[in-house]
DNA sequence: TATGCGTCGATTGTCGACAGTTTTGGCTTG
DNA sequence: CAAGCCAAAACTGTCGACAATCGACGCATA
């Protein structure tokens, strides 16, 4: 009789993993907007919310912290952070930083089977565009740029991008609506994923830099727009 | 009387925060080699030894793991991270997508006080270099790379940065002497140096490129070559 | 002898509790 | 009426404890 050697791409087991569970739960509050930036977040509220002990509330929250989404203030707690029109062009920066080196490792690997997926992902963001489902796109937005990410073959860059958009979902859940024309958001992609699948760095540079630019620009001018609660020291 | 409306430059208050206290004490340990690789870290061990409960050790390992330092298998425990050939060319190549970034950065935003202040560093450098005292020399490489990325204006650029740093010191720690001629070290970033001084972004990032480029091949080859321990599957 | 099973010890995940601190609300005072 | 002060409530940081789970060891069996 054989035995099992190799793996043979078993299901992943689904761990309980409260502490995972908490912290899905309070991103998700937090990227829907029903924790406002700036809000405190009570460990002792959130506890009794979901009926278990503060234990696992505070090692989510840590893990929220470290991801951006939490500040915390010794001895006060965890506050959702705000984003300040600083601190997305600082995220903007780096995604310009980061998918750069994505876009052109990308191609550089790029396979047929990447190549269709990417494509079919555009239909889905055209498709999507129809329907008036601003969260929905945006989404399908981030995924497009995300497989650009993972198929440049390195896992810390992967993990990198999820923490920036994780980051960016602060304003982008408060924004609701982002572009006027959803179907132009579809479109703008289209360049950027020709440029890779033609190879050329110089072309693939400058189409990451005049897309991510533009949106550099569009929410760096919508969260100043409005950010009426200008921080007050103590 | 007036009150104080702005921020003076107060003197940050020392905050006990144990966690803190335990995450630096836990890193120490990990950079130094006193926990090797793979290693369990049993919180009960951790906390006995500190003389503390087991909550703040707990908190710090979670830290650590979002820090790359630790990895936490459910219901197993937390174990120092091993890093394989694959992971340290993971990094290299994350710190040569930041690095190019901060490097063009920092030229555009060159100040004669950080200009003079890279230049005192590659002399300490130099002067490090005839002691034998290879962490130190290490430790200054890496502050001269984060002056730059610091010159560079954006902050989480320069955390995550740190980041990498402290993933690859688990290496470096293990590995003690890196370079055969540490003289060679101080001269290695002198080119660098003057391509940022210079500013002209062609030269930068070919210099960076460069740089890191040594810096990888010869940190993988010594990975590869004492990576005795080879996972096996269960 | 090698393989599979059952039990035991050790460790993790979670909980409730306590002490110290921050915040809040009301009260006094100018 | 505004500003400062005081006490109570709420919250955080830390602790010790208990149940569930995992790994190791020994034993039965082919």
């Amino acid at each position: 009789m054989r035995v099992m050697s190799q793996p043979v791409g078993l299901p992943e087991v689904v761990e309980s993993d409260l502490v995972r569970q908490v912290a899905r739960s309070l991103t998700a509050a937090i990227v829907q907007g029903r924790l406002a930036p700036g809000a405190k977040v009570s460990e002792a509220a959130v506890a009794r919310e979901l009926g278990i002990s503060r234990a696992p509330v505070r090692e989510a929250a840590r893990l929220l912290e470290n991801q951006g989404l939490l500040r915390s203030s010794p001895r006060r707690g965890f506050f959702v952070r705000e984003l300040s029109a600083a601190d997305v062009d600082e995220l903007y920066d780096l995604r310009i930083c980061v998918e750069r080196h994505a876009a052109v490792a990308a191609s550089r690997r790029l396979t047929p089977e990447t190549r269709a997926a990417l494509r079919r992902q555009l239909d889905l963001m055209d498709a999507l565009a129809r329907e008036d489902d601003p969260a929905t796109s945006v989404e399908a937005d981030y995924q497009f740029h995300r497989m650009i990410c993972e198929a440049a073959g390195n896992g810390r860059l992967l993990r990198l991008f999820d923490g920036l958009a994780s980051e960016l979902r602060i304003v982008i859940g408060l924004i609701g609506r982002l572009y006027d024309d959803p179907m132009k958001l579809a479109r703008a992609h289209v360049p950027l994923l020709e440029a890779i699948e033609a190879g050329r760095p110089d072309a693939i540079l400058a189409e990451v830099d005049h897309h991510l630019g533009v949106a550099r620009r569009e929410v760096g001018l919508l969260v100043q727009s409005l950010s009426p609660a200008k921080p007050d020291v103590s």
